[in-house]
RNA sequence: GCCGGUGUGCUGGAAUCGGCAGACAGGGCGGACUCAAAAUCCGUUGCCAGCGAUGGCGUGUGGGUUCAAGUCCCACCACCGGUACCA
């Protein structure tokens, strides 16, 4: 028997997988299909992460496993082509983001095939391609005709330095992550999509879906649905009201004054009336400059300027109000207004205390000296309503409002619609016009795609507009509708919006008529198994369950929800427990591990090395014990002792027993503890010294979705014609996983003493009555008294004695 | 702060429903093979006491429920992730 050459073997499996096609689907009608889905990498220029491979071995087990069970799987990959991190790269280098892009792609693709997974590679996508983008930019028209997408002036990130508008992540501190200049807020058109209109929806439909409990918990408190009222304030002699949302209209008559965001509108129409418009501007202007950072790290510094000249009035109670500004309120969060009520919130009250506001307790409880009281009581001091209970008076409240037309019920959700412009070159072009006549005008859907033109250079421009705004034969064009002179959208799409929909083009990229086809689409979808990171919750996964509802609503699709199941994976850091990087030091890379100890070994480790949900650290140990395993599986070889099929009877039960652990193991991703078992059953097979036929092969078949290229390799030494992926999943008989006689441990007084072996399944009492008699039971026993005894069939008994 | 999660030997981690804690690995120790080493194979390995049989302790901490708790309940501590004054 050769040595375990497995470069040599999992070369010649690649090729004959890559040759003969052996993973590539068709619709099947008839045939149960089963779409499984990772998330399609970004294509960086480091390369695969030793983390990729974990998610993505998880389920090609469940693929390669599913196939053998007669389904029809599709399990496709693809890239996420376009974003930030390949321009910035490009910016750099001075190359072509496509040029980069493709180079990526080569190494990425080489990679993962390098790895052995079942990926239908004839389906690849890549979300910069003109032909996929093509499609994305149609989803786009359809949105901006349903209303769902528009403009919106509003604050983004800027760096005055770099004259660059910043994602989130590249603010650092309240400083730009590439100069280290202070970043400003800078007003800006941008394109917004209605992602809050799908709110409710969103939340709902997630009742009847199969995603990780803590996926589902974390979608709904990032929707943050809560109800209450919108009330109307009206400003002392004027016809002007003050619109505030909240979910206490029960403590109204201890709202003792209000607070707006700076950027309410009320400051500039009151403008005339205000008497120190001055301060007000300083302060806006203040906050303007104000990065998120610097918002957040004052939290219990309440600053804020009082509107003088002017008053509320406050109109259950009566009185009269003050207003403020302060940066504390949001004006993206409800109407941008509060009635405060520092009786009864936190921030209201700090707020009242450094501003010496009345702090008027409406619900008894604890005294409101140093702090809100924000629990249950009665109602007091509001005559409408005292002595009712909070719930009974925030609905009477609400009635009282709505009945003098003060105000209505109110859902406020505190998802906030997706800002989809961004000022970049290396994303979608937007397909729309701006026409001097006509407005914003979309390109016809018969001039889709609308192609990213080349640029010299792809830093932004002066004013912060992308660089595409530099090409001005580009830019120039013609209005589609009344032809005259118009200039196109030079902001582009976020990365997030190939990503939004690529399942749907796995199903038919090549397509050229419609996103996929109808048959494809009502054949294949919903995917039946998405598995993704922890990360991706509150982004991708919702704004992609949106636009599929979207395309729903528009007749595109069959079905409410994209993703019928939802699982999500642990990171992997490095083996000092910090994350993997560059600078640390610590960085993993797979092509390595292949070269050195071969994709099984790889494959295997990866799924052994712990808790698929669970952040894990990588060990160089650990995978040399992976590679031994595979190693005494590849040496079982001239342990063959037999060509029998048959199992022996000793073996009989954990072969059955490992049949049923490791298919349901694989199943629940838990490679873990499946490939412990199947350490176990070659553990046994060394303990016998020789083996049949059968029993090598019945471990392989198991092996197999692990450790495809070995198993194979072992497979067709034996001499079988068919390969691993065309034979059925191992079946097991119920009856032979269980043991004959089990030995049942017994417990006195909580300790367990001693045991005893009985029959499987036997009678409890006659259980009982053999402990009675044995002799250990009596020397415990002796001289006590027996209080009671428990036998739980097959499992223990337990015995109390006084 | 809030939301979510985690805490088990020297290390990674097992433990369907509340039923023998530590499966399976890594590392250590011992042995076989070898001139020797590596590799391989076999044995051993939670901690404390004891030559041993054995006994005691043991799943972040403190309480509780139960015949029985890693698992359930209450209070707390530490760490990780998300989020940022959401009215």
């Amino acid at each position: 028997m050769r040595h375990y050459n497995f470069t040599e073997i999992e070369k010649k499996w690649q090729g004959i997988w890559d040759k003969e096609g052996t993973f590539e689907v068709k619709e099947r009608p008839g045939v149960d299909k089963d779409y499984i889905l990772i998330e399609f990498p970004y294509p960086s220029a480091q390369g695969l992460h030793v983390g990729h491979p974990r998610s993505y071995t998880a389920l090609d087990i469940v693929a390669r496993k599913r196939r053998r069970e007669g389904k029809n799987v599709l399990f496709p990959i693809g890239f996420d082509s376009f974003g930030l991190p390949t321009e910035n790269y490009a910016i750099k280098t001075k190359t072509h983001p496509k040029v980069v892009t493709e180079e990526n792609i080569r190494h990425f693709t080489r990679q993962l095939k390098s790895i052995g997974f079942s990926f239908d590679w004839s389906r690849a996508v890549t979300t910069s391609d003109p032909e996929y983008y093509k499609w994305t930019q149609w989803i786009f028209l359809q949105l901006f005709k349903k209303g769902l997408a528009y403009k919106k002036k509003m604050d983004i990130n800027f760096c005055p330095s770099c004259k660059v508008g910043l994602a989130n992540e590249e603010v650092v501190g309240g400083e730009c992550e590439r100069c280290g200049a202070p970043v400003v807020r800078r007003e800006k058109e941008q394109w917004m999509l209605g992602i809050t209109k799908y709110a409710q929806r969103l939340i709902d439909d997630l009742d009847e879906l199969d995603f990780i409990e803590r996926v589902k918990i974390q979608q709904v408190n990032w929707i943050g649905r809560s109800q209450g009222a919108n009330i109307y304030f009206p400003i002392q002699d004027t016809d002007e009201k003050l619109e505030v949302f909240t979910t206490r209209p029960d403590t109204i008559y201890g709202a003792t004054y209000m607070v707006i965001a700076p950027e309410h509108p009320l400051i500039d129409r009151s403008r005339d009336r205000l008497e120190n418009y001055e301060a007000i501007s300083e302060y806006r202007h203040h906050a303007k400059h104000k990065s998120d950072f610097e918002r957040t790290q004052l939290v219990k510094d309440k600053t804020g300027v009082r509107l003088e000249g002017i008053m509320a009035f406050n109109p259950i109670s009566e009185e009269e109000i003050p207003i403020y500004i302060s940066d504390y309120v949001m004006m993206e969060y409800g109407s941008g207004a509060i009635m405060a009520v520092p009786a009864h919130d936190q921030r209201d009250f700090e707020f009242a205390k450094a501003f010496g506001e009345r702090i008027l307790q409406t619900v008894s409880g604890d005294p409101v000296d140093e702090k809100a009281y924000t629990g249950d009581g009665k109602v007091i001091n509001s005559p409408l309503i005292d002595g009712l209970s909070v719930d009974e008076a925030i609905k009477k409240m609400v009635q009282i409002i709505v009945e003098r037309g003060l105000g209505e019920e109110k859902i406020q959700y505190k998802l906030r619609d997706w800002i989809f412009s961004r000022q970049r070159y290396w994303g979608e072009p937007i397909p729309v016009v701006h026409c001097e006549k006509c407005g914003v005008v979309p390109l016809p859907e018969e001039e889709l795609p609308l192609i990213l033109p080349d640029v010299e250079s792809y830093e932004t421009t002066e004013d912060g507009s992308s660089p595409l705004a530099a090409i001005t034969d580009w830019v120039n064009t013609t209005c589609p509708s009344c032809g005259g002179s118009a200039k196109r959208e030079t902001d582009t799409m976020p990365q997030w919006a190939g990503s939004s929909w690529y399942f749907l083009r796995y199903l038919d990229p090549h397509n050229d008529k419609a996103l996929a086809s109808d048959e494809a689409i009502n054949y294949w979808m919903p995917v039946d198994w998405y598995n993704g990171g922890m990360e991706h919750t509150t982004l991708h996964l919702l704004y992609s369950r949106f636009w599929y509802k979207f395309l729903y609503d528009i007749g595109v699709v069959p079905t409410p929800e994209p993703y019928a199941k939802r699982t999500s994976h642990g990171f992997i850091l490095g083996e000092n427990g910090e994350k993997m990087s560059k600078s640390r030091g610590n960085v993993i890379n797979p092509d390595e591990v292949v070269r050195n100890y071969g994709a099984d070994t790889l494959r295997i480790y990866e799924m052994f090395i712990g808790d698929f949900e669970k952040t894990v650290s990588w060990s160089m140990n650990g995978v040399a014990g992976a590679k031994r395993f595979l190693e005494r599986v590849w040496n079982l070889q001239s342990m063959m002792a037999s060509e029998s099929k048959n199992y022996s009877k000793d073996l009989e039960l954990i072969i059955h027993q490992s049949i049923e652990k490791v298919g349901k193991d694989y199943e629940h991703l838990k490679g873990n503890t499946a490939i412990a078992q199947l350490m176990s059953l070659t553990n046994a097979y060394y303990q016998k010294g020789s083996i049949t036929r059968g029993e090598l092969e019945v471990l392989l078949l198991l092996l197999n979705p692990v450790a495809p290229h070995m198993s194979e390799e072992i497979f067709e030494n034996l001499g079988n014609r068919e390969q691993i992926s065309q034979t059925k999943w191992p079946s097991f008989d119920r009856e032979k996983t269980l043991e004959d006689q089990v030995e049942l441990p017994v417990q006195i007084n909580g300790k367990v003493r001693f045991r005893m072996v009985f029959p499987r399944g036997m009678d409890k009492s006659l259980v009982e009555n053999e402990l009675k008699e044995s002799s250990d039971y009596k020397s415990y026993t002796e001289g006590k008294t027996l209080v009671k005894i428990i036998v739980v069939p097959d499992k223990l008994i337990s015995v109390v004695v006084k």
